[in-house]
DNA sequence: CGCCCCGTTGATCCTGTTCAACGGTCGTGG
DNA sequence: CCACGACCGTTGAACAGGATCAACGGGGCG
């Protein structure tokens, strides 16, 4: 396996979860106008959810997707034997379903994390709407990719990061979503509990914990006042810098 | 987060890797049936490749997606500081390219690890042709579909799992995936270096080599006379049982 | 108030990493 | 032909990062 020529542009990889093209502005832009499409040529329901609702769950039919319009929303993969973990977050704009297409049921449990809107249709009435509308297929299409791409920036996370840099590299990706959805990134509240950020992580309580209070030391993170769960990042900079230095430093691939 | 409720049929879930609905024999049928009908309607190129070709690379521009009609494939995501993953594995009738469609540009590379031969074609054609065929629509959603379930099933291992249990989950994944497609499955030959199949699961060569001696002492696997690649798997039930032992034993989320 | 859940911190243990040495195989070239 | 070196895989010994076990404080709620 020779290294690979370094041919690649060097811009075309930014870092594992900052790889959009365009500003967040144009993120939060392109958002709006996917909801707008889909709107305007399926027809959904719209419904708000609290934090603990199930949207839908594994092993359950597959009919229906569904959107975020608002909220935090989190998929859980288990396996026969019991063992579960959260694989993905969701925020405005994901898509939720995608699992089921393959098999006609579906492989997660998607539970919201927080009161949010949820947009739901059928999988049938999208695919007719997009025969017709090229663009709204394009919109799916590219839904289901970027998934792709994210589950396996998170594989890679997994992989090669310490604990201290997961932890951080999942604050960096938390807020970096935020910013591209253009709220602000700067002071985040986290619907999950610790328990929860270590089963994404892959990792313990008592070391999501640690690892916070250590990136408070260094300054790259400050807790709120009252709140645990609240956390300020004066440089998101910082954080994406600990994470880049916090690597096993080029545990490459031979 | 309430425990899930125990109404989803146990049916439903079988274990991670292992999740299709029929028999090994549908699921080779169904590839083939799936390769004639994207060839019928789709121009493609054939192509024979070999073990090192590189079908795409990360930042190369996206236009093409890629159905492997025979041999083994690896996907390689790699961070801007140099960290780099196998992320996925890629055998007869999986696509790829998936992950380019959503910024137009790859997020991969993807190289051959074996002799093999892969079908190209424009996405556009394939989007062209499946308008008029729902049927190849369908099919690609479910090949997207099944890679995100299946990237999800690797984060679950990949956190869940012990050293030993997750090269056993490895070789049973090898093994059930060459099943699936009308292969013996009791005698398999990795294509993949120990450090491949390190970095691939999250842990270093020594590791690797000690859980297959491991393995291999508990009768789980034997190495064939010659080849400390080539494996034979007496009972790939024992050894899914391995796994779902061996895993952390119900760390479930609480 | 008492209980439960959540988060933090300390002490100890263990799994997997790191460092190191060694054997086998293959390809190259004297 | 064999010597050499590169590469791969295995195994051992020491180390360390994170898990585990345990204790404690705070907040919300019946």
């Amino acid at each position: 396996m020779q290294t690979r020529s370094a041919s690649i542009p060097s811009s075309a990889k930014v870092a594992a979860h900052d790889r959009a093209v365009g500003s967040p502005a144009n993120e939060a832009q392109r958002i709006g106008s996917m909801l707008e499409l889909v709107a305007s040529h399926v027809p959904l329901q719209r419904r708000v959810v609290h934090a603990g609702d199930l949207i839908y769950q594994a092993g359950e039919g597959f009919q229906r997707l569904h959107l975020v319009n608002a909220g935090f929303f989190k998929l859980i993969n288990s396996a026969s034997d019991g063992r579960e973990q959260v694989v993905a977050l969701q925020f405005r704009g994901d898509w939720l379903g995608f699992d089921g297409i393959a098999q006609g049921r579906h492989g997660c449990d998607a539970v919201a994390m927080d009161t949010g809107e949820i947009w739901s249709f059928s999988y049938e009435a999208l695919l007719q709407a997009s025969l017709t509308q090229p663009r709204l297929l394009a919109l799916v299409h590219e839904a289901m990719s970027r998934e792709i791409v994210r589950d396996r920036d998170a594989l890679l996370s997994l992989c090669t990061l310490s604990a201290d840099a997961r932890v951080a590299d999942f604050l960096h990706y938390w807020a970096d979503s935020l910013a591209r959805r253009g709220l602000r990134a700067d002071q985040i509240s986290l619907r999950m509990s610790r328990a929860e950020i270590g089963n994404y992580l892959g990792m313990t309580i008592e070391s999501v914990s640690r690892a916070l209070s250590r990136l408070s030391a260094r300054h790259l993170i400050r807790f709120a006042e009252k709140g645990r769960r609240d956390i300020e990042i004066p440089e998101l900079g910082a954080l994406a810098a600990f994470v880049q230095g916090g690597s096993a430093a080029g545990r490459t691939l031979q």
